[in-house]
DNA sequence: GGTTATATATCGGAT
DNA sequence: ATCCGATGTATAACC
């Protein structure tokens, strides 16, 4: 873990620490007065201001304002970053095709430039995906409705791959569509593309039931599903479990912490800080 | 335009310097190696690594490694940064309520830690959207087809929004859906839906029609809209023409600044190859 | 605040 | 390479 930092460099200097760094493999960010010209599968422009530039080895440029979770303008991983000293100004361009575009950083002013040499193997772990409520089912499929027996994850069908196939106590085939969270229209839609696609697999004399699970369902969605026959089972990801009510105590116990204060303000806490824990 | 950096700051030192940094609305970065735990919509836990934390003035953090376009770890606008030094080590914590959720980042080491005053006043021009395939239909609805007459936009109907509402050369009803790029079933679900709403609302011996407009439509896309009796027109949405075929070259060229270093290749155009229409 | 749909979505898996 | 769906999607518009 090196960094590398430029302050009010010339712009041939910062080119200079850029190449290096490309060459390095490095993660950069330059802070400057810039730019920025995107054309590509779409096209746009951005007038002069501050901006955090994020390079990264694999390809990727942010471009990030002082607001919003999503840069103003980035290019994906896959691209190529070239840097160039045009008119006495850094230009940072990051290209690739297929599809064809082009990512254009004209620098006025650069404050900062850091080059950091990155060194991270750790995997991101994650709980509560679709992937774990499918688990949950799987180890136990009661918790869907009695009766119920898996047959086929990923099934293809003409209309795509069916999260759970499965059959009812009867023996009925049973679609199941999972969402980690609340679903609302299009995932009844998808649910039912995936029925009509067995009833037509099937021929209409065979019965196929679709269930789509999530933890809950907006109305309208509801109303879909009670149209088009389709039902609802409600389970939570990370439990395998009907979610919780909220409007009464009906806690499951989380030993919480109480809550300092009323949320208001900054609330840095000092230095020998002992917050609470989690 | 200001940029004040610690190097290899002390733990406590980070925390004095990113208080003051939050007080004055500075947008931060820190390099070090760090840990990330997550706890809200779903839960997730980052062994140790090197990465790059950004705390933006809005509330928004995000945490990037050295891959990837997104952050392994975020949190978006709205959120409360808070830092405190526990066990002599810095950890910046960001805590929202509904939904609530909280991201801790401990470190080990600080690398690098700067503040960045930002100003930026321009704003993002963008060119190429659904917003804009809209105007080119309404300004000359003879694109979508000989006749047609938009009626409404943002048509309100049981089943949601519709793009465009209007009459073809008989009279008949016309359901547009717009998509900026090439589409997939779920938008001719979507049109579906709109046009099984509107069959609702004027009863069934009024015709609806159901007209998807996109650059290009996938083979599984076409077929159901075939089943369904929907149509397709292929536009391109920054031109509001149909979309050129990509055999041969047909550079739109945009005299740009000549390209300066190696790596030559460009305009090998593609982009989404583009089947039939419907 | 909830609902709905868009996005230069990104990303991953399957074909 | 395209297709297809999941995502802690984020974001905006509308109610």
């Amino acid at each position: 873990m090196t960094v590398n930092t430029l302050h009010r460099p010339t712009h041939r200097d910062a080119l200079v620490h850029l190449e290096a760094a490309f060459e390095r493999g490095d993660m950069v960010t330059i802070f400057g007065r810039c730019t920025v010209d995107y054309d590509g599968r779409a096209t746009s422009e951005l007038g002069p201001g501050d901006r955090l530039v994020v390079l990264k080895p694999d390809g990727s440029i942010l471009v990030h304002t002082d607001e919003k979770r999503t840069p103003v303008n980035w290019q994906p991983p896959g691209c190529t970053h070239s840097a160039s000293v045009r008119d006495g100004r850094l230009l940072v361009r990051s290209t690739r095709t297929s599809p064809d575009e082009r990512l254009d950083v004209q620098f006025e002013r650069v404050e900062q430039c850091s080059a950091y040499a990155v060194d991270d193997r750790s995997d991101l772990e994650l709980v509560g995906s679709e992937e774990d409520l499918r688990q949950h089912i799987l180890s136990d499929p009661d918790v869907l409705e009695a009766g119920f027996e898996p047959l086929e994850t990923e099934r293809q069908s003409d209309a795509g791959a069916i999260d759970i196939f499965g059959e009812d106590a009867d023996g009925v085939a049973v679609v199941v569509e999972l969402k980690r969270r609340r679903v609302g229209p299009s995932a009844a839609s998808q649910l039912r593309r995936y029925v009509d696609a067995l009833h037509r697999e099937f021929g209409d004399d065979e019965p196929v039931r679709g269930v789509l699970v999530a933890p809950s369902v907006t109305e309208r969605a509801a109303d879909m599903l009670d149209r088009e026959g389709l039902e609802f089972v409600a389970l939570d990801p990370e439990t395998g479990e009907p979610p919780v009510e909220e409007d009464d105590g009906e806690s499951r116990d989380e030993g919480e912490t109480a809550d300092d204060d009323g949320d208001g303000n900054r609330d840095t806490d000092d230095g020998d800080g002992n917050r609470d824990d989690a």
